[in-house]
Formats: C-alpha cells, structure tokens, sequence
DNA sequence: CTTGTACCCTGACCGC
DNA sequence: TGCGGTCAGGGTACAA
C-alpha cells in the first residue's frame, strides 16, 4: 500500500516521538520477530526513511525496521480506541502509543541491531538521482521499464501507483524495454519520477478507500494525491492527454494501467 | 546473472 | 443473501 510519498508522509508525522523512551511494549502476532524484553526501555534516537521502510533509531544502537507491505498501517495517537488488526503496541513514556496495524499480515517488523544495511537502490527524490543516473540503470537492463522501475535495488520506493503515474507522465510505453529508451525519452522519465513523487508528497500520499488497511496520514482524514491519479485505477476511462481508452495490462504478475494512445 | 511463478494473508467487490 | 472468483499501495523464495 503505501509508497515512497505515503511512508514519507508518515515519518513526517512520527517526528513527536522522537526522544521518548519505549515505556511498554505489546505484541499480538507470533510471526513478528521483536519481542518486548529487546525495545524496553530503549530510547528513539530518530524516526527515518529509506526506500518504502520506516526505521526508528534506537539508543544505544540498532534499528526497529518496519515494512507495511500492501495493507500495513503505523498510527501515532493517544487514544485508547481500538483499531482492528492492531499487531504490536508500543506505549511511550510521553503517554503516546505507536500501532502498528497488519490486516494481512503481510508487513514485517524486525530488529536490526547493527543498523539497517539492507541494499537498496537510489532515493528519488534527492540530488543524487539524476537522468544520468536513470540512463545508467536503464541502459544496463533489458527488462521492461516498468518492473525496472518497481526493483527497490535499483531505485528505492517507487511502487504500482506511482510507477504508472510516472510512465503516464512520460509518454511512455510500460512493456518498452529499459535499454532501448534513448536521452530524451529518458530526460521524461526522470521528470516523470521526480515530479509525481513530489507532488504526491505535497499531498500527503494515495489513500485509495475507507477499509482499516488503507493508508491515511496522520493527523489528516486521508491524503490526496487520490484526485490526481492519470492512470491508475483508470482502465476504461477516457485518458485526459488524448481521450483514449485507458488499457490495463499484466506484468510480472502486477497491474499497469496505460494510455496505448499517447504513451508510446 | 535475469525472468517468471507461487506464496504469504485478509477484505472488498462483482456477477450469478 | 450467499457463494465463488478476482483483485489489492509488496517482497521473497524458489525454479527455470
């Protein structure tokens, strides 16, 4: 479910923790792999992004990494409401608690103590990441440049939303292989990116429904970003560049909504 | 090395 | 109303 615009968005919102001391912590899934004795105790040096994870800092040392997966949910709040689903509790000694919410259970938690080291590719929305750069990723791969953009090794925290999105943006073709697209169709690609993801930040990320596993950011009743989606979601609907039909197509195993009109 | 498939889970939605 | 099939913001472990 979320994206690199909605995890940013929610470590936004987790900076009040910052400093607070994990007073207690409660877990309802067996399949997580933290237990309380490891966080007691432990203080949140920082609250961080790197790809689609969230990662809380802990003092002395080490990482809390948290996925979300498709349908997980980290909620920031005071209340003692009880959302369903909630897996893992962790109270602070400032009275607030974290929840981490996992309906399909598909979302991990672990506990890195050396750090999060995991190799993932380059952030999108830094200086960094440069059309040479996406010339360079692209050129040393012949697979479509959707699922290209999807590898987390190679750009982190593009998901299907905002893959689509920028390949609208681009005019390009999603099944185009990554090594045929030349400087210029690259150069688009690279706007196409940086763009979408900003914007989508700006709007504090997708939220798609109303079911407990759907994103929504903190301290707002949902993002935005929803209102402007081109493509996704979109098959059957007139595309608004040219006023073709939307077409949805299956690669590796996912969903691609596409002009076949104007992305070419 | 790359590419494809099954799988992990649960809920929403659609057609019958 | 109920049932079965399909789909979903993701990643991984395999097989080929």
């Amino acid at each position: 479910m979320p994206e690199l615009p909605e995890v940013e968005t929610l470590v936004r919102g987790l900076q009040p923790i910052v400093g607070t001391t994990i007073a207690a912590v409660e877990i309802h899934d067996a399949r997580l792999t933290v237990s309380a004795d490891q966080l007691c105790g432990a203080s949140l040096r920082d609250v961080r992004r790197r790809g689609k994870y969230v990662l809380l800092g802990l003092e002395p040392h080490g990482d809390l990494v948290i996925h979300l997966r498709m349908s997980g949910r980290l909620c920031l709040d005071r209340s003692e409401s009880e959302i369903p689903y909630t897996r893992m509790t962790i109270t602070l000694d400032s009275g607030d608690s974290v929840y981490f919410v996992n309906p399909r259970r598909l979302g991990t938690v672990s506990l890195c103590p050396e750090g999060f080291d995991k190799p993932l590719g380059i952030e999108p929305v830094t200086a960094e990441f440069t059309a040479v750069v996406l010339e360079a990723l692209a050129h040393a791969s012949r697979t479509p440049i959707k699922q290209l953009l999807l590898d987390q090794r190679k750009i982190a925290g593009i998901g299907n939303i905002y893959a689509a999105e920028a390949l609208w943006r681009a005019g390009l073709d999603p099944r185009r292989r990554s090594n045929s697209l030349d400087g210029e169709e690259i150069s688009a690609l690279h706007a196409g990116i940086t763009s979408v993801l900003s914007e989508a930040i700006d709007q504090l990320g997708t939220t798609l429904g109303n079911s407990v596993s759907d994103y929504r950011p903190s301290g707002a009743a949902s993002g935005t970003y929803q209102n402007h989606l081109a493509v996704y979601g979109r098959e059957n609907k007139p595309c608004e560049r040219c006023g073709a039909t939307i077409r949805r197509v299956i690669q590796a195993g996912r969903s691609t909504c596409f002009c076949p009109a104007c992305q070419t």
